[in-house]
RNA sequence: GGGCAGGUGGCAGAGUGGUUGAAUGCGCUGCUCUCGAAAAGCAGUAUGGGUGCAAGCCCAUCGAGGGUUCGAAUCCCUCCCUGCCCGCCA
């Protein structure tokens, strides 16, 4: 949701920060149907004032045992004019409602600008990827050569973009979310969560996935959704507090599964699992002061490319511009990782300053100390990292044609049983 | 799934139709007293919105949404949640 009085104040604003994403000017219509909201606010508030009132007189009559009478047929013109306005400031409100919560956040100011991903600006690179190798194979042909990925089997009992790992290579997935988890917990000062899976409309209303992206959801029978990113459970576990300044910051970290329909991306990234319907991810979410939130979203990043470091998989971090920035974001770093098959770097995290917009949604609030009025916090979240993807990465970075197997990462050893390496087992 | 009991301000807890946005206690903030502290006393202490230059005034909110009524925290209906018992089941 969007800040009207700032809206009100400033319009011209809005509209020139909307057009770096590429929208038309929204603010005429909006700041209509809130003038008109408001008018028929002020108009019912009045005749409710006149109701009050008037009810209170009658009872004041009717205790001395007088006639009311006069005063009961003017409540009751009164309730009609009143149900007449309700209904009208009912509907413009849902018109404006429906009207904001689908309009995306405010660019930051030195968010690039551009159309597309191919305007997004390189900050900097860590490691040295192996370009143009002969010897890459994609993670599928590693995986199905060592018998311990299998995408037919998975299609058969799940359908499409649906991933079925096996011994040593599961572990391994399991092993990569593991040493995430701890990494967050125990160094990076996140606190580690175990959540539902499944959430409720006001929630997934909360982190912006709905209503405009209904489409990209699995919504249950009994009305509930499953999470499509952790971040929508962590984030909302403030919805409608008032906090305390000592709470901040708040950091929490999850590993689950994720579940999304990915119904605009029909035909890209088809083989492999690089694009799941259900796929793991760490996800870290900070809720912070307004003033501290940049920081803190420098702070994630660097949360999520130690990650990497540590994995010793190359690099590189992104600023997206304005026009391929998320819904919900003020500004976004990717981070994306080397992918020896493709011959590119492909995104692995991506670290989202929010600012107050999904604040705005959910209620949650704080109060400075001694201060009377309140503020909306500000929120962010940020992969740290895909695992799925993250387990690609490794397999194909990590690819030995020597002998077709896999090397472990030295930080992975201990979640691995001291294993070195992933070969194929003699059959 | 069946049955019972509940959901009131930061917390505890009154309130079953009429100045109740809500008693009382605790907590918290300020002041008085004190060398200081404690104790005690006094005052204050919800959120959102409308209107106004402002002081202020007004509207809404007692789990949520409807309904009855001149008037609802209080009565009726639906839903949600919590606790307990029974059944079932990872």
């Amino acid at each position: 949701m969007h800040d009207l009085k700032a809206l009100r104040d400033n319009p011209a604003a809005y509209d020139q920060n909307w057009a770096r994403r590429g929208l038309s000017s929204q603010t005429s219509e909006i700041l209509t149907l809130d003038e008109d909201r408001r008018s028929l606010q002020t108009e019912l508030q009045a005749l409710q004032m006149r109701r009050n009132e008037a009810s209170k007189e009658i009872g004041a009559v009717k205790s001395k045992g007088g006639d009311a009478h006069a005063l009961m047929v003017e409540v009751a013109e009164i309730k009609d004019n009143m149900a007449v306005l309700e209904e009208q400031e009912r509907v413009k409100a849902d018109e404006l409602t429906d009207l904001l919560s689908r309009l995306p956040n405010m660019v930051a100011d030195d968010v690039p600008d551009g159309p597309d991903e191919d305007h997004n600006v390189e900050l900097r690179r860590f490691g040295t990827p192996k370009i143009g190798s002969n010897a890459a194979k994609d993670h599928v042909e590693i995986g199905e050569m060592l018998g311990l990925m299998d995408f037919e089997t998975a299609a058969k009992v799940a359908g499409a973009r649906m991933t079925i790992l096996k011994g040593a290579l599961a572990r391994l997935e399991r092993a990569l979310g593991l040493f995430m988890l701890d990494v967050h917990s125990s160094e990076h000062g996140y606190t580690e969560i175990n959540p539902p899976l499944l959430v409720n409309s006001d929630v997934m209303y909360g982190t912006t996935q709905l209503p405009k992206f209904h489409d990209d959801q699995f919504e249950t029978t009994d009305g509930r959704w499953l999470i499509p990113t952790a971040e929508v459970v962590l984030t909302n576990m403030v919805r409608e507090e008032i906090l305390e300044e000592g709470a901040f910051p708040i950091r929490l970290c999850a590993m689950t599964p994720c579940f999304r329909k990915e119904a605009g991306s029909a035909g890209k990234d088809t083989r492999g699992m690089i694009r799941q319907h259900q796929f793991y991810k760490v996800e870290m979410v900070s809720v912070v002061k307004p003033e501290d939130s940049e920081a803190e979203h420098q702070r994630m990043t660097d949360c999520a490319e130690n990650i990497l470091k540590k994995l010793e998989l190359p690099f590189r971090t992104i600023v997206l511009c304005a026009g391929d920035m998320g819904f919900a974001s003020r500004k976004t770093y990717d981070i994306e990782v080397w992918v020896p098959s493709q011959d590119k770097y492909r995104e692995i995290s991506s670290c989202s300053n929010c600012g107050d917009i999904q604040s705005r949604r959910m209620k949650t609030r704080f109060k400075r100390a001694g201060a009377k009025d309140t503020e909306f916090v500000h929120t962010l979240n940020g992969s740290g990292v895909a695992v799925g993807r993250a387990l690609v990465a490794i397999m194909e970075n990590y690819y030995d044609p020597a002998d077709g197997g896999i090397w472990i990462p030295d930080v992975l050893k201990p979640y691995m049983g001291g294993v070195e390496k992933i070969v194929k087992l003699n059959t």
